[in-house]
DNA sequence: GAAGCGTGGGT
DNA sequence: TACCCAAGCTT
């Protein structure tokens, strides 16, 4: 039994060893790290790995660069408003993540002296830092030993293991595992090199187990079975919402907007005038009676077709120029169209608007 | 534990 | 093309 438990501690060791002389050589540059044996900034950790939160590397990285420059300390972004962070974060998506941002700035700025929490605990206790962000502050930033787990940690330690309990029953095993995998020293280093292996190598499909620096103590691979894991549940089948957004154009050009509630989907964000979104066939004379004013509306035609991660979504869209009286008595906002592209419109009134008003060109890539 | 919550890039 | 899914958190 001591044996036993030697050789487990001397393999682990090997592959912490492994993976640090590994990105010691291929850790990736990115604009929010250190290099690697160096401890980066808190603030651009914490804003980075809140940015990253189901988001990839390549989407993060203009976000990240405006922020740090608009807002260079968690003192400045406490002290924004809460409605430009929101337009700052516009399509960078999940935008419960912008509010917590805030709050959280707010929360560091006013209770804890401007400085983040350097454990765990205390990270875990502020909004939008759940277990994940928690340990990846604490080991990055702090040099803590935390057992850091996302999605890549997840893939690499199943096959590595060849753990054949689908996901999301194996998190506990799974964590386990990496747990005793992260070394005392280094153990931000370690959970960045685990992540680029599985950003770069360790892949969801085709994995370069060539490239490799663990291929040898990898089970799944010896067993030929990399690819079949980490093994899933049957996701759900994504359901087809139906709804109509109405443009509504003044004299002047401006467009009427509308502010959705705080909560919920695309929370505080801006919106084009919509109908409830539901499983209704598109029926005009139904969908008209939610329009923002009583007008002779004009359907666009076509559709504009948009994916969340729950539902399929289809809107039909209708124009109209606002009389006197709408563009007095309608809800709403009146924007400009040369300032529809600094407003917090998320990507699918984004695509609303470039429906509605091809003229304009592009909303996206105007920011 | 499960559902709700965005988006764009890769295959 | 039509999926798949990414450095998850909250309720």
């Amino acid at each position: 039994m001591a044996k036993r438990s030697t050789e487990i501690k001397s393999e682990s060791r090997s592959v912490a060893e492994r993976l640090l002389a590994w990105y010691d050589v291929h850790a990736r540059v990115l604009p929010w790290r250190a290099r690697p044996g160096m401890l980066a900034d808190p603030y651009a950790v914490w804003l980075s790995e809140i940015m990253l939160q189901q988001t990839t590397v390549a989407a993060v990285g203009p976000y990240f660069r405006k922020f740090l420059a608009r807002w260079p300390s968690v003192a400045a972004l406490a002290a924004a408003s809460i409605d430009d962070v929101m337009r700052e974060w516009a399509g960078l998506g999940y935008y419960s993540r912008a509010r917590n941002l805030h709050a959280c700035a707010v929360a560091v700025a006013s209770e804890h002296g401007g400085e983040f929490p350097d454990t765990e605990e205390g990270l875990r206790s502020l909004p939008g830092i759940g277990p994940y962000t928690a340990a990846a502050i604490a080991a990055i930033a702090f040099g803590r030993r935390a057992t850091v787990v996302d999605g890549n940690v997840e893939r690499v330690v199943s096959r590595l293991f060849s753990i054949e309990t689908p996901l999301p029953a194996s998190k506990p095993e799974i964590r386990a595992k990496a747990d005793t995998l992260t070394p005392d020293e280094r153990a931000g280093d370690f959970a960045q090199a685990m992540m680029d292996l599985g950003a770069t190598i360790c892949t969801p499909k085709r994995p370069s187990c060539n490239r490799c620096p663990i291929a040898s103590l990898c089970s799944a691979h010896a067993a030929g079975i990399e690819e079949t894991l980490p093994r899933r549940l049957a996701k759900k089948e994504r359901p087809v919402r139906r709804g109509a957004c109405f443009v509504l154009i003044r004299a002047d050009g401006a467009m009427l907007l509308r502010k959705r509630p705080a909560k919920g989907l695309l929370g505080g964000m801006m919106e084009v005038p919509t109908t409830p979104w539901d499983g209704a066939e598109i029926d005009e004379t139904a969908l008209l009676s939610h329009a923002p004013a009583k007008l002779p509306w004009r359907r666009v035609p076509g559709l504009v077709e948009h994916t969340f991660t729950h539902f399929h979504l289809q809107l039909a869209v209708f124009k109209a120029k606002a009389s006197a009286k709408a563009a007095r008595d309608a809800e709403g906002i009146w924007v400009s169209t040369d300032e529809l592209g600094g407003e917090a419109l998320p990507s699918l009134m984004r695509k609303v608007v470039d429906h509605a008003m091809p003229d304009l060109g592009p909303l996206f890539g105007k920011r």
